[in-house]
RNA sequence: GGGCCGGUAGCUCAGUUGGUUAGAGCACACCCUUGAUAAGGGUGGGGUCGAAAGUUCGAGUCUUUCUCGGCCCA
């Protein structure tokens, strides 16, 4: 009977979110009013954030790095419109390349197709609709997340636009004469056929035989060397053929040996560093020897050296060159050196006047620079050149060794390093690192560690290797003189590629007449048209020209790129170098880098581990916006752990945050009122409004400060805490009295109404980037006119609403607030008392605290039937409980002797 | 193997230039409430700050070594 004098909470917004199946719903109607649109023309004319997406492979069912690093950009995003700038995001894809590629060949080999038999732009046009079904895919799934973007306009690697601009930039690097043609030792799969990029290549234990071998001296300054041989220790025996020179460190001490047992090198001196003389005698078996001389390493100053191989037709000249990366840790002290297979070897040869040639071919065969062994694999010449060098009585041991070795990521199979002509872009030729390096001061890095990370990586790395021998990508623009075997540098052959490249994509340099490519000026007879590929890192990188710059709701450079931290190598690189190389600039303002995804224990996630946890489970369980709290909440600085109990522990926040909600809408029955904050009179309203009012102020300015240093863990946390501390716990626990039992028209209540709307519109706002779907659900039951909550911007807290007076009298209150619930609690625990309402409290303060708190309800605060404050002695604060006796209000519950004080009170009302 | 980053309660995170008994929320336990009810309130337990050594009057904070994990590179 009573609950009808009440005013008990009531509203649409129902406890359980069931977000899996409203979520779609909610997609489907911004699908519907066009959000993206309507965001654009909200924020027409404002200042821009253009957060520029670094595109995500088209291959694949995306996981949880994928749907961490949309949602994060998400909620940047969001954050910037509704701090009121036009927060424009396009969202792209990256097409070409090797992945996609492997996966139409291995459909060939299903259906017992030859690749080498089927027209080239066949095979592009499958690998093309192959990238173009993953990206439909992709737009569902990034979607799903809540990410609203421009879905429909998105950018690609292989549109033609795209295609042709890839060539206009490679065009300017041709031009000025920084791209050149080289030739060195590149990672070489000889399964694939091609260079691989660094971060096609997976490191992995391999076997590999060993062995020990010697070079005849043939001419030195030193006289005991001249009757020595050298040994030399390698993993890789068919490299032997290809040897050219012996490296040593001028540092290291050798030594002259003599070898006495019954071998093959009975009475033969060889030289050994000393620091590696035990393990050579082991492992050669050596028992019986002596010592002949010792010497330091710059002695070999000079020494000629002639192959194993000599009597079998090797019989060039080997010099022994002075090398800094010749070791003690392993081997002899003395390194042979085949300037085609080891970047090392390339470099310390070219310095000395000795060249790479070609001495393995694309297929892992040997060339015809190669005498005895041409035609042969390499991975199957091991054994022989291992019985050669036994016949030639130079082999000293041989055996195996597993160690690490990098491999194809693909077709796992062994790589090797073989030199190949390839392009380059210089790092020095024309300033490009010093560029580079001068932008990365320039750009503001979040977390900060990212700028050191990224610079360090610009300062040692080589010239940048932009070709690749595949098909899938596009094309490296370029004609070689079949007289001059000269590079065509003509920067309107270049335009004229691009131009066509624009009309009918990039296909079609690999068919039809390649005049109209060359133009009038030069003729195709005179020059051969160059067939690689520009390898895909250069695509992205240079997402920022065909992107940023062709189109006008973006701008140029971007406002910030945000991606994993492995992109300090990857496209946040190559983006900096193109750029640079191009532009002299960084194509972003700020870069924003996260962590990986790690399981609850911080182990990456693998399927042998079977750690793996999909987006799409977590979607279908929880739904998108508990998702979404994981990221906000995480610190994306570290790594971010998931595991199910942490979702579970953030899905409890939210029905924390969803009933905060659903308190404030019951109480207003739905009915949401705007209220103007400049216009509120704040002294009208109870201390306990008013206080907070201040509270909100303070919560606003530190949501600012975290927004600004997109610091989302702590702005998240303070949100939450927020709902649960001050709210449930306190203003609402406390105001509940007032909402259920004034009358209506009550000045008190008429406070708290005003204050939920104001509280539902601010929170509502503060959470719209991170719980985009749920505060949508609650926008559209308030605001019946309005389109979306996110089209809003962020609450303008008057300065006034400041109060630090109120502060420090509101945190003794509380304080006092604390004690008074301790001692409440010892007499519910004694049984004496179950309610706080059967309580009535006699609270002890001292003088300055009872001149504080004169004007203060303690029993409202508290909760409790009735408080009396008396003074104490002490500077303590004292609280007594005492069961409340009397009669218990129907109404408000309050237990009184006397008739309650309510006017609406139903005991007076009888009366 | 090398470089960089990190390890604070079961979980997510605070912890200012080294300075009292290391904090918050969640989770947990117990109690209350049944007018936010598959909700809400109260109280409480829980940490040798990855390990060891060192510098210091004093170390979660500085140094070194080790260990575990992650990213990048070879």
């Amino acid at each position: 009977m009573s609950k009808e004098n009440i005013n008990l909470p009531k509203t649409a917004f129902s406890m359980k979110a069931n977000l899996p199946t409203k979520e779609p719903d909610i997609i489907d109607y911004w699908k519907k009013i066009e959000l993206y649109k309507e965001l654009r023309a909200a924020k027409k004319g404002k200042e821009k954030f253009v957060l520029h997406d670094g595109p995500p492979y088209a291959n694949g069912n995306i996981h949880m790095g994928t749907a961490l690093n949309k949602i994060l950009k998400d909620i940047v995003v969001k954050f910037h419109q509704m701090e009121g700038k036009d927060s424009v995001y396009v969202p792209g894809w990256d097409c070409h390349g090797l992945p996609i590629e492997w996966k139409i060949e291995e459909q060939y080999k299903k259906n017992k197709k030859n690749k080498n038999e089927v027209p080239i732009n066949e095979f592009r046009k499958e690998c093309r609709d192959f990238a173009s079904k993953w990206i439909e895919v992709h737009k569902e799934q990034f979607q799903r997340l809540g990410v609203i973007g421009d879905w429909n306009n998105y950018y690609s690697t292989m549109s033609f636009d795209a295609e042709a601009q890839i060539v206009r930039e490679l065009g300017k690097f041709l031009n000025e004469g920084s791209l050149y043609r080289g030739y060195k030792p590149v990672l070489w799969s000889t399964v694939e056929k091609t260079a691989l990029a660094d971060a096609e290549v997976e490191y992995k234990d391999h076997k590999s035989d060993t062995i020990y071998t010697s070079f005849k001296v043939k001419k030195s300054n030193v006289n005991e060397l001249k009757k020595s041989e050298i040994i030399i220790w390698t993993t890789t025996p068919w490299t032997i053929p290809a040897n050219k020179a012996l490296a040593y460190n001028k540092s290291l001490k050798y030594l002259v040996i003599k070898i006495e047992d019954e071998t093959d090198f009975k009475g033969r001196q060889v030289v050994i560093a000393e620091a590696l003389l035990k393990s050579f005698l082991e492992e050669c078996a050596i028992k019986k020897y002596s010592k002949v001389c010792e010497f330091v390493g710059k002695d070999f100053e000079g020494t000629i050296c002639s192959h194993p191989f000599l009597k079998i037709g090797f019989s060039y000249d080997i010099p022994m060159l002075e090398a800094n990366f010749v070791t003690t840790e392993q081997g002899t002290g003395i390194v042979h050196c085949a300037p085609s297979h080891g970047p090392d070897d390339f470099n310390l040869c070219l310095n000395n006047g000795i060249k790479a040639i070609e001495t393995v071919d694309g297929d892992g065969k040997y060339t015809e620079n190669i005498p005895l062994f041409k035609g042969l694999h390499i991975f199957k010449a091991n054994s022989l050149i291992i019985e050669k060098l036994k016949n030639e009585k130079n082999l000293l041991a041989n055996g195996e060794l597993i160690h690490s070795y990098p491999h194809s990521w693909r077709s796992k199979a062994p790589l090797v390093h073989r030199a190949t002509p390839q392009w380059f872009i210089s790092m020095e030729s024309h300033g490009l690192r010093k560029k580079a390096i001068k932008a990365i001061d320039e750009t503001k890095f979040y977390p900060s560690k990212g700028k050191e990370r990224l610079k360090s990586m610009i300062e040692t790395r080589p010239d940048w290797c932009v070709s690749r021998q595949r098909v899938w990508g596009v094309p490296i623009p370029v004609f070689l003189s079949k007289k001059t075997n000269k590079v065509l540098i003509d920067e309107e052959v270049t335009k004229n590629i691009a131009n066509i490249f624009e009309k009918e994509g990039a296909d079609c340099w690999f068919e039809g007449d390649t005049q109209r490519f060359l133009g009038k000026k030069y003729k195709n007879t005179d020059y051969e048209k160059m067939n690689d590929i520009v390898e895909v890192w250069f695509d992205s990188g240079s997402t920022h020209s065909y992107v940023l710059e062709k189109r006008d709701d973006l701008m140029w450079p971007a406002s910030m790129y945000l991606e994993g931290s492995d992109q300090h190598r990857g496209w946040f690189h190559s983006s900096l170098l193109e750029s640079c190389g191009t532009r002299g600039k960084a194509p972003f303002k700020s870069i924003l880098s996260h962590g990986f995804v790690v399981d609850g224990k911080g182990l990456k996630m693998s399927k042998s581990l079977g750690n793996i946890i999909s987006p799409e489970d977590i979607l279908k369980k929880y739904g998108a916006d508990i998702l979404r709290i994981w990221v906000a909440a995480s610190d994306y600085a570290e790594d971010l752990r998931i595991d199910n109990s942490i979702l579970e522990q953030h899905a409890e926040s939210y029905r924390k945050i969803r009933n905060t909600f659903r308190y404030i809408l019951g109480n207003i029955n739905d009915n949401y009122e705007k209220i103007d904050f400049e216009k509120l009179e704040i002294n009208k309203l109870p201390e306990l409004e008013q206080y907070m009012l201040h509270k909100l102020y303070c919560i606003n300015k530190n949501f600012n400060k975290n927004f600004k240093q997109y610091d989302f863990h702590n702005l998240y946390k303070e949100l939450l805490n927020f709902c649960t501390v001050d709210l449930s716990a306190f203003y609402f626990d406390i105001r509940k009295d007032t909402l259920y039992c004034d009358k209506k028209d009550s000045e008190k209540r008429k406070s708290t109404i005003l204050f939920l709307n104001i509280l539902l519109d601010i929170l509502l706002k503060w959470f719209a980037p991170i719980l985009s779907f749920t505060t949508e659900e609650i926008y559209s039951l308030i605001k019946k006119d309005e389109k979306s909550i996110h089209l809003e911007n962020f609450p303008l807290i008057p300065e006034k609403w400041k109060n630090g007076n109120l502060e420090s009298k509101w945190l003794e209150l509380i304080k006092i607030r604390e004690i008074c619930n301790s001692s409440i609690e010892i007499k519910r625990t004694s049984k004496e008392i179950g309610s706080s309402l059967e309580a009535n409290l006699i609270i002890k303060l001292e003088d300055r605290l009872i001149n504080l708190t004169k004007d203060v309800d303690f029993s409202e605060l508290c909760i409790t039937s009735n408080a009396v404050v008396e003074k104490n002695n002490s500077k303590e604060i004292n609280v007594e409980t005492l069961k409340a006796e009397g009669q218990k209000c129907p109404v408000c519950w309050k237990v009184s002797k006397n008739k309650c004080a309510r006017p609406n009170c139903i005991l007076n009302i009888n009366a």
